[in-house]
DNA sequence: CAAGGTAGTAATCGACTGATAACATGTCAA
DNA sequence: TTGACATGTTATCAGTCGATTACTACCTTG
């Protein structure tokens, strides 16, 4: 049996960033242990602490990760040239069928009264609108509705009304989420 | 001086109540103290526990307490009649300038993922939509595009970018705030 | 006034958790 | 080989927090 074999300090600390965003995406910053995300990786608890100096930087770490996937999913649906805000969008409902990274998103939002979370949430939200705007063209307005839609399926995933753990629809629920435009299928056959 | 005068039950939760909403919309579920709600209304903590049975069940009655509020200040804005969604817009408003209920809600959307809170918070988001339909008489693409306008501006006077506690703008935050339509200033002069 | 219910507190506890310190083990260059 | 550095763990602590228990003070009503 492969009992874990010995990595470098970067690389487990990026295997640490992995496990925190699973954990902090279900239970928050002030929810989540150390002690789960040191489970998730399978190294002990105060080895985390000792990579990342405090719980929060870990948060931190994870908060950033998930910007830079998220720009990066932005970045591949764009391809190479200019974009169409639609295909942005068809990466968004990639993003949402992982629901981990809009969760530790989400999960930065509602801590951003944290001084030293604030900003780093406020960076990446920044980077993000900008790519948006970079990739297609788009105006402000055009940018400001596509992330408004963006925030709500964030939110309608939180409250498990969309993605993969949604509760059964009850019928306002299937009623708001047929209003959304349908996804182009590009139908091979 | 006037030190404390004794209440009824229903009359201190009440007050628990908004101070939970204080507490609750500064720091979250996990991230607030039984003490600090306790601290807020001057009561003792084990009392607050007493009344509401546990730190959850006061959670959640903070929750439900901004939604009926966010309801009732729809229901004020549209007066009677028919109302405009711009109306609504303007309630909306409204809320930001407090901001407690609507972090609040950001809070229980984050904290959905608890079996015992989820329900609630959908539920209070099914009741705030079909208002929303009810009484502007929008169908649901519009009512749609209208709460994502409100998910939006939520997240973004969480990390203060609108809303009183607002850090100096930066460049995107300007122009991202400066794409919303303009509150239409009913001049008095 | 007596008595019973209601409002509220002080004291305390057990469990949890982030962080520290001391120690162990593996790896690699000279 | 050896020694020095990097990876990783065990043991432990000090503080925090939700909850329970037992108690006190007040008010009402007959």
């Amino acid at each position: 049996m492969t009992s874990k074999p010995r990595l470098t300090a970067a690389q487990r600390s990026e295997q640490l960033v992995e496990a925190a965003v699973r954990a902090f995406a279900a239970n928050g910053f002030a929810g989540t242990t150390t002690d789960e995300v040191a489970r998730l990786a399978e190294v002990s608890q105060p080895y985390v602490i000792r990579l990342f100096g405090s719980k929060q930087r870990l948060f931190l770490a994870a908060v950033e990760h998930a910007c830079v996937r998220i720009e990066q999913a932005f970045r591949d649906a764009a391809g190479s040239g200019a974009a169409e805000l639609a295909q942005l969008g068809e990466a968004y409902d990639g993003l949402l069928a992982n629901r981990d990274l809009l969760a530790v998103m989400l999960h930065g939002y509602a801590a951003s009264a944290d001084p030293a979370i604030g900003p780093v949430v406020r960076d990446g939200f920044g980077r993000i609108y900008r790519l948006v705007r970079e990739l297609t063209g788009a105006q402000p307005e055009e940018a400001r509705e596509f992330l408004a839609t963006g925030m709500l399926l964030t939110v309608l995933a939180a409250i498990q009304v969309v993605g993969p753990d949604a509760v059964p629809p009850e019928p306002w629920m299937a009623e708001l989420v047929e209003s959304f435009p349908e996804k182009s299928a590009t139908d091979p056959d």
